[in-house]
DNA sequence: ATGGTTGCGTAGCAA
């Protein structure tokens, strides 16, 4: 089962590149964020017309996320539990049922954080959107420890906007004071993997260079300014199963392309 | 470098 995530940007301006991606690099199973669109106004029929079951779960203008599979989806679901009144749409599960078994896949679209205050003591406050990034982390945090006593293959997929090492930055020392890199944002994400996930890029990619997001300002892309916040968590029994990973750099160079590109994985399920 | 660019929606925010 091959499996991405692909942040789109907006799925009005990317109604000709993501189906041309798609035709090209044949996925079963697709994670999308930021569609920018409520539920309504999302092209459900032209993606039905081309094999894809849809699911949705959007808001007005921002956020947004979305499933598009070739294989059947079961008991899906919308929404980070532990905030009914969290107003913003960034998560998305489904189980998903392979050839040879299932999973459960949560999309994901975490916020960005951006922008810090800081104390007089110089340490970033949790407080406005980073108090927000940070305590939706404490939920997804929770919300993965319960989808990894099932002992179920496990797999969360999505735009993390978080920068795990210096590394994963074609320029830490621009990020360093940034929501997707300061210590606080990665030691959350931290708590996340070590409750038992694998970084499905890092598993099989070791080494600097690799980047899944280049800002459209200045040039970033020319210059392959870049940084990996697009990641593939998968819990033991999905990594049990992980045959290959990659980084579709390519479509960045595309007509009218998304700010991220696609991440994928080829899971033996 | 306080700019730069894109998307949504049609002003100004978010990234």
């Amino acid at each position: 089962m091959k499996l991405a995530t692909f942040n789109i940007n907006g799925i009005k301006a990317r109604i000709e590149a993501l189906p041309r991606w798609l035709d090209a690099a044949r996925p079963d199973v697709v994670a999308l964020q930021e569609i920018k669109s409520v539920d309504e106004a999302f092209p459900r029929a032209l993606f039905e017309d081309l094999g894809w079951r849809v699911e949705t779960h959007g808001q007005k203008g921002f956020n947004g996320v979305a499933i598009l599979s070739r294989l059947p989806l079961e008991d899906v679901t919308r929404g980070l539990p532990g905030d009914d009144e969290d107003p913003q749409a960034r998560w998305i599960e489904a189980t998903v049922i392979g050839e040879k078994g299932a999973l459960r896949l949560a999309g994901l679209y975490l916020p960005n954080g951006n922008p810090v205050e800081f104390g007089a003591d110089g340490r970033p406050l949790a407080t406005g959107k980073y108090g927000y990034k940070l305590n939706w982390m404490a939920r997804m945090q929770a919300r993965a420890a319960a989808l990894l006593a099932t002992e179920e293959p496990v797999v969360l997929a999505g735009d993390y906007n978080i920068i795990p090492q210096d590394e994963d930055a074609a320029r830490p020392e621009a990020w360093a004071q940034d929501a997707l890199a300061l210590p606080e944002s990665r030691a959350a994400f931290r708590r996340i993997v070590n409750l038992g996930f694998t970084d499905a890029f890092r598993a099989r990619v070791p080494g600097p260079g690799h980047y899944s997001f280049w800002d459209y300002q200045a040039g970033a892309w020319e210059k392959n300014n870049g940084i990996r916040i697009d990641h593939l968590l998968l819990g033991p029994q999905a990594a049990d199963r992980l045959r290959d990973c990659g980084i579709d750099r390519a479509a960045r160079g595309e007509d009218k392309p998304s700010d991220h590109v696609p991440v994928w994985i080829d899971l033996d399920l």
